[in-house]
DNA sequence: AATGAGCACGGTGATTGGCTAAGAA
DNA sequence: TTCTTAGCCAATCACCGTGCTCATT
């Protein structure tokens, strides 16, 4: 059942581990705690500068989806070669 | 697939395995290798560690994943989230390694802790 | 005469300094010791999804935190029972951590259920390398089943 | 002899964001 | 109901694996 200590303040309830972690837990806490200053207080949004900009510059879909390489240069306007892509009418997602 | 099916499962499939690949592994060898080396007692590693790791490591966020979905569909949803990551430490004392990184708090849903 | 020209040199090697830096702002170094970066304290986190999707229905979503969560805790996994083998290995006096250190870790640390499995794994690890050595070196002996080397060799 | 650390190199899969349905609230 | 968010695509490039030398046992 539940034990409430004698002052008004729940400080810190006994939690009790596993017997076999428990010495290892607290080894492994003081070892965190070395590497506490190493380690960035916060995730960062990406792990790549040029990963980064290689999804900003790529190719998308109408639906924000990548797509397959059509052309780098977003300036269109050259002859007008067909692509066999994007059918012009009909639904545009599909699972 | 159940969760007193998981072990046996594991054991019939390793048992399958004729060759073991150390090429083509699901978790890259040097990098499970580089977290070791992050122990400062650590010294010299043998090449088999971190392949024994690798497979270890599938069998734990297999169990823990499996284990936190029950929460996701006790609570009727259908996106498995960290609260339920948590609820599922605190209710398997294997788990309680883990009691800094996930700390109990983190349990959101109604239920006494037990 | 004192020349000015110099500046310029050291000028070069600043600009070609050239960093990539993953967050936006302002970490770089704290105090003392390299900032660890993400790639080196986790596991990909592409492949952790990929293993956490086999468990989970295939019309099951995983939300960000839960996918972090778990990359966080497999780290944690590998440095708790790395450091029991570790301390093992040191006990015996041996410099090099092997996996029966790792074996005897699971088991003192109460992951029972890894043992068995782990055991069969690492044997067929280490048959499937000896049979691919003796295969190269030279095909003339023919080879043991059970993998005990002939002793009548002289 | 056997085996791991530390390097350089080349091949390759992890990384990555906009849109919108899915679903948490 | 309202509004947050996870899955969906595939091309680059950082990193993983490999093969070498050298050290240790």
């Amino acid at each position: 059942g539940e034990d409430e200590n004698s002052k008004g303040e729940p400080d810190e309830e006994p939690l009790y581990v596993n017997a076999k972690q428990y010495k290892r837990i607290l080894i492994r806490r003081k070892a965190r705690a070395k590497l506490e200053s190493r380690i960035p207080k916060e995730r960062c949004k990406y792990l790549h500068e040029s990963r980064h900009r290689h999804a900003m510059n790529r190719m998308r879909g109408e639906g924000g989806r990548f797509h397959s390489a059509q052309e780098k240069g977003d300036q269109a306007g050259l002859d007008g070669s067909s692509m066999p892509l994007a059918p012009s009418g009909g639904a545009t997602l599909s699972r | 697939p159940t969760i007193e099916n998981f072990w046996p499962n594991i054991l019939s499939e390793v048992n399958s395995i004729g060759q073991v690949d150390a090429k083509h592994q699901v978790l890259p060898l040097a990098r499970i290798k580089k977290i070791m080396k992050l122990d400062e007692n650590a010294k010299m590693i043998a090449g088999e560690a971190p392949l024994l790791f690798a497979k270890a490591c599938e069998y734990f966020i297999q169990e823990l994943t499996m284990r936190a979905w029950v929460h996701t569909e006790d609570s009727r949803r259908r996106t498995l989230q960290r609260s339920d990551i948590a609820q599922a430490i605190a209710n398997y004392d294997q788990f309680d390694f883990l009691i800094d990184i996930v700390p109990r708090e983190e349990i959101k849903p109604s239920s006494t802790t037990k | 005469m004192s020349n000015s020209e110099d500046s310029q040199q050291y000028m070069d090697l600043i600009v070609k300094e050239e960093e990539e830096m993953s967050g936006d702002e302002s970490d770089k170094q704290d105090g003392h010791g390299s900032m660890l970066r993400e790639q080196d304290r986790f596991l990909p986190i592409c492949n952790i999804i990929k293993i956490m999707k086999v468990p989970v229905p295939q019309n099951g979503k995983i939300a960000k935190d839960a996918r972090e969560c778990i990359q966080e805790c497999v780290s944690e996994f590998i440095s708790f029972i790395s450091s029991e083998a570790i301390e093992r290995s040191v006990a015996e006096n041996r410099k090099t951590v092997n996996g029966d250190d790792l074996l005897v870790a699971f088991s003192n640390l109460g992951f029972d259920n890894y043992v068995e499995p782990l055991s069969i794994y690492l044997q067929k690890y280490r048959e499937s390398n000896k049979s691919d050595r003796n295969l190269f070196m030279d095909s003339n002996y023919a080879q043991n089943e059970d993998g005990a080397t002939n002793e009548a060799m002289k």
